[in-house]
DNA sequence: ATCGATGCAAAGGGTTTGCAGGAGC
DNA sequence: GCTCCTGCAAACCCTTTGCATCGAT
């Protein structure tokens, strides 16, 4: 139904990687950044120091680096997916107003995890906690 | 930035809807159903016995089930959205391979919001929990 | 010299929308 | 009969991809 991934059971043929400027330039705004950015926002902001860079680079490179795990993606709102260099379990709180994307630390993702009671039979790869509402700044400015 | 929902502060002008055969349809389905549908797995089901419904009203109206509260939206897999009609709070478990969404039974919601420490300044309006990882079946399969 | 990475632009594919005709009330 | 709703198809928009060229090793 979905053509969902078709990772072969963990041992892909993986093919080496070269080294590129831009694939660090983008690692690096994802780091130096707590917006989460979208693909779009990265693109934005490195072009302005990179006029030619393309949005395709931005793509495949997002792409790598989640495949690397050295970055995740979160699920926001609107079909726009958004970027995250930081893999530890944290949940995220998106504004349904702004879309601005907050960071929450999660005190126990273990408990987290058998709050939810999965099957034992199914392996958890990630687990994604999004909580969504109005943030505080959206809320004064409609008072 | 994206074009997020328009909503007035809650008192949207809300012009009164008018009873849609159609509509009727989509609600029983996901009613009946556990497999959290996708908009187009609405369509192609209700189409067998509705060969001239179009995919457009089946989104019209999940948005309309989704503003009136009846429908949740959960955010899965390669930029497809499932729909569920049971708004209790439950978490989710998406199978990588298959694309299946299970229900999971979170024991203590309140819990689950509080261990993510949300800023008390933020409204919260909603939590969606999702785990993902390769599901029993599949993990047979693959043997 | 090889083969991965890039830029560009076109194609994909899920979702939304404009419009004319049809259905609820 | 006034509006909302529907079917159809085109438009949208984020994301992916084909291709010729560039760049890393």
């Amino acid at each position: 139904m979905d053509k969902m991934m078709e990772k072969m059971p963990d041992k892909a043929p993986e093919k080496k990687l070269r080294h590129s400027r831009q694939r660090d330039m983008i690692y690096e705004y994802l780091l130096s950044t707590r917006e989460h950015p979208s693909a779009d926002m990265v693109y934005e902001h490195l072009r302005e120091a990179n006029p030619n860079l393309s949005l395709g680079t931005v793509y495949r490179n997002l792409k790598l680096l989640e495949d690397m795990g050295k970055v995740r993606r979160i699920t926001s709102l609107n079909h726009v997916e958004r970027y995250d260099a930081c893999c530890a379990d944290h949940a995220h709180f998106v504004c349904e107003e702004c879309g601005r994307v907050k960071d929450l630390v999660v005190l126990d993702a273990q408990a987290g995890r058998e709050s939810c009671r999965v099957d034992e039979a199914d392996e958890i790869r990630w687990m994604n906690v999004l909580f969504g509402g109005i943030c505080a700044e959206c809320a004064v400015k409609n008072n």
